[in-house]
DNA sequence: GTCTATACTTGGATAGAC
DNA sequence: GTCTATCCAAGTATAGAC
């Protein structure tokens, strides 16, 4: 936020363990908010997971808060470089409804279904955090707005659906799911949903084989 | 909840004021949930919104927690008594978007949106209220099932569609698009998809015109 | 059953030495 | 940029008088 270092000139060779601090916390963070919850992401848990001193959040973030959100930016941004490329190649609704099954499986993996709900339930009970939240939840929801629209042109489609709104309606879909599995702690229902969307998508594939390249 | 009063002799006549006690909590509670949200309904809110002492809730409740959760039973049973016997009547899919399209506004109105949004992120949040509220999540769930399973005999849909997990998805998808919505402050996104949901639900009737009585 | 007072805990955040 | 020490606010919960 304010704390932009300056880049004072840095040896070349640092190999040790360094890595900036900021990264660090941001981790750690990261790490807590998976195993604890939001609930439990205090600036005393994080600094005991990242076995830093806990006012260094304060000094290099401000609050934590804006760790947290810190944390949803880096995931955002690593998602975003990952799944993007895959998502701009797909082509058909059962390519999506397959890709949608790697990405849930894949973010499942590696803990970020579990921050992203964590998140995103943080910002229903703290409306200055939802704000910022909501803002983070755009660009996803554009992205598959935009993709509604160019699979949607030149169907039937085009009079019924309002590409904005169901774009929502997905986005809001998943994470209700991902929602409700972490309260059931199990996301083998979420397996099942998507694989349903497969074959549902394979289904509106048939009947509407519109321009494949 | 230990303390179940023992219901000793009550004089027949008590107009005035005093309903019981715990019913008057569980209202601040709500109304508290309604306005300062999950992370805002402390003890001390609550007390302070009823004009209650604070300690009448670990005298009645046990804790804060019990007290939210019988938040919940109450909006719950009322919403039950409430819905049950025009969703049953429903038999058509039309007729049940429509019917949602009313809960949904009857709830957003009552605040019940809010609050059971609020409920679910909470518990997300806290893994302890997390499985109470799943399971309070279940009736819903199973209510839902049980019209998709009426509704889909005889279609082409059975083989292709697992009730149960259908229900759920269903029933996820509400609290997501619930919550997105809270987190921008605005409904009225969910309410274009409960109208796209009208539209949709009217093209699958006209190709799948089942059992009409 | 209700109130006052208070014990205890945890968390956010800052000051100031190093 | 990092650490120690600490302040302060808010919350849950209980004891004990009424």
């Amino acid at each position: 936020m304010d704390t932009q270092a300056p880049a004072q000139q840095m040896s070349p060779e640092e190999p040790p363990a360094p890595g900036d601090t900021k990264l660090q916390i941001v981790e750690a963070a990261l790490r807590t908010l998976k195993t604890k919850g939001f609930a439990g992401a205090s600036a005393r848990a994080i600094a005991r997971e990242g076995d830093f001193n806990q006012a260094l959040i304060f000094y290099h973030f401000g609050s934590v808060r804006n760790l947290l959100l810190a944390v949803l930016d880096l995931i955002s941004e690593r998602r975003m470089t990952e799944y993007a490329p895959a998502f701009e190649k797909a082509g058909s609704a059962p390519e999506l409804a397959a890709l949608a099954r790697t990405i849930y499986a894949d973010d499942l993996e590696r803990g970020y279904i579990t921050v992203l709900g964590e998140m995103v339930s943080g910002g229903v009970t703290d409306t200055v955090l939802g704000a910022a939240v909501a803002e983070r939840l755009e660009p996803w929801i554009e992205m598959v707005q935009g993709k509604i629209e160019t699979l949607v042109a030149g169907t039937p489609f085009v009079a019924l659906v309002a590409p904005r709104d169901l774009a929502f309606g997905l986005v809001a879909a998943y994470f209700g799911v991902d929602m409700l599995s972490q309260l059931q702690g199990d996301h083998s229902r979420a397996e099942s949903l998507l694989d349903l969307g497969t074959r549902l998508s394979a289904l509106a594939d048939a009947f509407l084989p519109s321009e494949r390249t």
